[in-house]
DNA sequence: CTATGGCACGGATT
DNA sequence: AATCCGTGCCATAG
């Protein structure tokens, strides 16, 4: 009954067009944007982008590259809050990302962030172009299509060779080249394949303690599995010199080879997670002045505001008949886009405001600080749909003041700090503690978890047991997507 | 007997 | 409607 009224009083054609594609455009992050953008932009005679490139809040005119001066500090001094601005994103790239990238010291970043630059597909496959042959181009290519965002095959080799007509050895010499690209171990099928790639070239680089060879070669599953004493007895070794290779998988393997900075969820993410590329949203201080407050920028795919064309419009006066209808078309179109466009826009911005506003302490000081926010509360607050919000932070990513990107969606997660609560308590405990102690731990802190749970965080976090824990002794490598260098 | 992980259920979130 | 998350129960290892 509900659904007939619904449908009977709704609001036209337009509206729900309007409707439709606001949630589309909406859903997209900033480059599936820009490819729609483009798309449409090359479709449709009636769009154009504009000739001078404006603040896209005040619409003064710019240099390029520039930020509007004035929008920025007037905002700020306003009501000292925090200053949101939407910024073409292609300018961001030329002038800003360098330095800030540096500033951070963690090595890999800069290997990430060139993967950030291009989808995961193609960064692959412009590696391995020179050495492939024309079947191979494709089948690299597929390869390379049906990764998680784990960076593994979720495609079967036999399934590829069948449809190509060759040989499964053929797809297997273009795995092997996908392999030893950037990021190492990427294209296998899991963890314990992708870390056997690692080690093998980081036997070029350093000394590999025989036994981690040993175990990455065969006792993999026991590992995974837990069972210590058949490892222990396979290998003939020790509890410590266990905890050595256990240490030294995890400073110098990752078990993701393109797992994004996020967390490090041990558990396998489905297939057809999006990878993530460059961050939708920068949060940052103004003029990099830490005491300045933060300042957020939400990308917006374009240096040049698309907006509609006057001579189309005026031609379409004059327009022959039998093309009048077409044109019509076209026009209805271009301004639909161009009004959807604003409304994500500002949702965006309102949403990046808020959460600028509300989750600081996060976005300055780490993961401890995260308050649990959900998406409803949020929607209630800004006075929009449950669903906008979602579709506004779905496949979205940010970039934090420390260099961190992060899928938007961990600005929801109910459980962030009190996983980096633990995480510190394990880090700092002078005894293993057992999963049963640690809620006692949690409990002092204001957390009140099960038992289960903390177990279940612990292995997200790939803490091992506490009887597999001891006092921490580091190996030193050079890749280490692991650990971030909390703040400092 | 204690610590832990697997399975699965129900409630909350999206 | 689909998915995520916290938990309880039970089996198993130590």
């Amino acid at each position: 009954m509900l659904q007939g009224h619904y449908t009977v009083t709704s609001i036209g054609p337009q509206a729900t067009a309007h409707l439709a594609q606001t949630m589309t455009l909406l859903n997209m992050n900033s480059e599936e944007l820009l490819q729609h953008l483009e798309s449409e932009l090359a479709a449709n005679p009636a769009l154009e982008l504009e000739s001078e490139r404006r603040c896209p809040n005040c619409h003064r005119i710019l240099r390029p590259a520039e930020i509007c001066p004035v929008c920025s500090q007037r905002k700020q001094e306003a009501d000292g809050e925090p200053v949101v601005f939407l910024s073409p994103m292609r300018d961001l790239y030329h002038d800003r990302s360098g330095s800030r990238i540096q500033q951070d010291g963690d090595e890999d970043f800069e290997d990430d962030f060139r993967v950030q630059e291009e989808n995961l597909a193609t960064y692959l496959l412009k590696q391995v172009s020179g050495d492939l042959n024309g079947v191979e181009h494709q089948i690299a290519e597929h390869l390379a299509n049906n990764l998680d965002e784990n960076g593994f095959l979720t495609i079967s080799l036999f399934e590829i060779s069948r449809y190509f007509h060759v040989p499964v050895t053929a797809v297997e010499r273009v795995k092997s080249l996908l392999q030893r690209c950037e990021p190492l171990g990427v294209a296998s099928v899991n963890s314990t394949e992708a870390m056997r790639i690692q080690l093998e070239m980081l036997a070029d680089v350093m000394e590999i303690p025989p036994l981690v060879n040993l175990v990455l070669a065969d006792g993999m599953e026991f590992l995974f599995q837990r069972r210590i004493a058949d490892l222990c007895e396979r290998f003939d070794m020790d509890d410590e010199d266990l905890q050595e290779v256990i240490r030294f998988i995890g400073n110098n393997l990752n078990p993701f080879p393109a797992h994004s900075h996020y967390g490090s969820s041990r558990q396998p993410v489905s297939a057809n997670v999006n990878v993530y590329h460059h961050p939708d949203v920068i949060f940052h201080f103004l003029n990099d002045d830490p005491d300045a407050g933060l300042a957020v920028e939400v990308m917006m795919p374009y240096v040049y505001r698309p907006f509609l064309n006057r001579q189309f419009k005026e031609a379409m006066n004059n327009a022959p008949e039998e093309q009048k209808e077409e044109w019509q078309k076209d026009h209805d179109r271009a301004s639909l886009l161009v009004k959807c466009l604003q409304q994500r826009a500002f949702t965006m911005l309102r949403l990046m405001q808020f959460l600028a506003k509300n989750q600081d302490d996060f976005i300055l000081h780490g993961d401890k600080y995260l308050k649990p926010i959900t998406r409803a509360s949020v929607a209630e607050l800004l006075e929009v749909h449950e669903s906008t919000i979602s579709r506004a932070v779905a496949n979205k990513t940010a970039q934090l003041p420390n260099g961190r990107i992060i899928p938007l969606s961990s600005f929801f997660s109910r459980n962030l700090n009190v996983r980096t609560v633990l995480k510190e308590l394990v880090d700092h405990e002078e005894k293993p503690l057992s999963d049963s102690m640690l809620v006692k731990e949690l409990e002092k802190f204001g957390y009140s978890v099960a038992r289960r749970t903390v177990a279940k965080y612990r292995s997200m976090e790939g803490i091992l047991p506490a009887h597999l824990r001891k006092a921490s002794r580091k190996y030193h490598g050079n890749s280490n997507a692991q650990f971030q260098p909390s703040q400092n």
